[in-house]
DNA sequence: GTTTTTACCATATGTTCATATGGTAAAAAC
DNA sequence: GTTTTTACCATATGAACATATGGTAAAAAC
């Protein structure tokens, strides 16, 4: 072996910069060879860390996925430690979704720009699906605590308040993105709308207060 | 001149090969020879109608979308006529945007395809966002209407409910587009949600019944 | 110190595609 | 009946791109 080279951190490098290109070119504007100038490598570093671009492209995708969803795990553990209102995590953990600063937006512009392939691709298809599963399933087990916790009403149905909130965000999520033509704020004002409109339902699904315990 | 021929009838047999492709193969499998070979046209002939790809695709999206437009609008008309409560009215409107049917199904995914390329093309996003713009004044007349004859209440906010609705559409969208795998009946069941989902919001926007006058 | 393995690079190759080009034919115009 | 205009076609052309190829160098292994 020749330099000790961490594999996972170069693939990180290339991701960034795929990701930077798909948010300020789209995708059909990423190349390898465009890629591998973004990222200040040279193309056959790009093709040493992935053989094949289309590989390239998923690793970019899962990954910006999973820092939303790792974000959101942690707002949800921060939670817990400190006894909040179910009502306001959730509150805040659809906000993750939705393109309102620049960080949020590069994110939905690449999920965006993925979803339009799930078409054609399966797999694309496939993580999609699963992702919004795991989204409402989240959504559900907070319904779910919200009525232990007496924030929610016994007779909400966990999966069709999950389904709602869920599309909502997604729903308002391209509304947004598409508004947001210029690269400074994009509508505050809708931004603004967009997150009192989620946080109207969430109130509307967890009406009550917690049940203080200890 | 040689034989007379309808332009604009032969743009459309073109704009529908466009959507067939994109319905089953996606976006970035159309060329124009395949375009060409699945209207059963040459290369040539389609150049003669459609000088450049681009105007080709931008013609088939704003076809599709016109084509639920009017879909939409004579439902309104025949509404007006038969004296239909607003509240089904706008149900109904908005089920035109879930792909819960082979026709629905298609169109959604032509619609979905092009918005993937709202990234790097302005000129769609302006259009999407248009549509959406021309969608929610719909919905917000509806419910201004729905105020004059007594089935809103009167502090509801025409435009926030507009939001609502529209959003809460587009995302149940996304997501029965993405769990219709098969090329049967895409989930039954969770079509049956989605509806029952705009629904149920829907009658939470429009309780009332209308007070009928003459 | 030789071998082997891995990192990394410049450039070659072959394909796919949009579009250009150089046509033919037929109908209208006059 | 000649001219012009439009419909339509087969094939040429050149660009963009993913991937292949044939390298060099450096470090670890022994």
């Amino acid at each position: 072996m020749p330099k000790v080279v961490d594999h996972r951190a170069r693939r990180i490098q290339v991701a960034d910069a795929v990701q930077k290109l798909v948010t300020e070119e789209g995708l059909d504007r990423v190349t390898v060879a465009r890629t591998a100038a973004t990222a200040g490598f040279s193309v056959g570093h790009v093709q040493h860390y992935f053989p094949t671009k289309d590989e390239m492209l998923l690793f970019t995708h899962e990954r910006v996925v999973r820092k939303i969803l790792d974000r959101v795990s942690a707002l949800g553990e921060r939670a817990t430690r400190q006894q909040l209102p179910i009502r306001d995590v959730v509150v805040e953990g659809l906000g993750e979704w939705l393109p309102v600063d620049a960080r949020r937006r590069s994110a939905h512009r690449v999920v965006l720009a993925f979803l339009g392939r799930t078409v054609d691709n399966p797999g694309l298809a496939r993580s999609h699906a699963e992702t919004g599963r795991l989204i409402r399933s989240m959504l559900a087990t907070a319904v779910h605590n919200g009525k232990e916790c007496g924030e929610v009403p016994a007779d909400t149905d966990p999966d069709l308040a999950a389904l709602e909130l869920h599309s909502l965000t997604e729903g308002l999520a391209l509304q947004l993105g598409s508004g947001a033509d210029t690269d400074t704020d994009p509508g505050a004002a809708e931004s603004q709308a967009a997150l009192g409109l989620v946080t109207a339902r969430v109130r509307a699904v967890f009406p009550g207060r917690c049940r203080q315990y200890g």
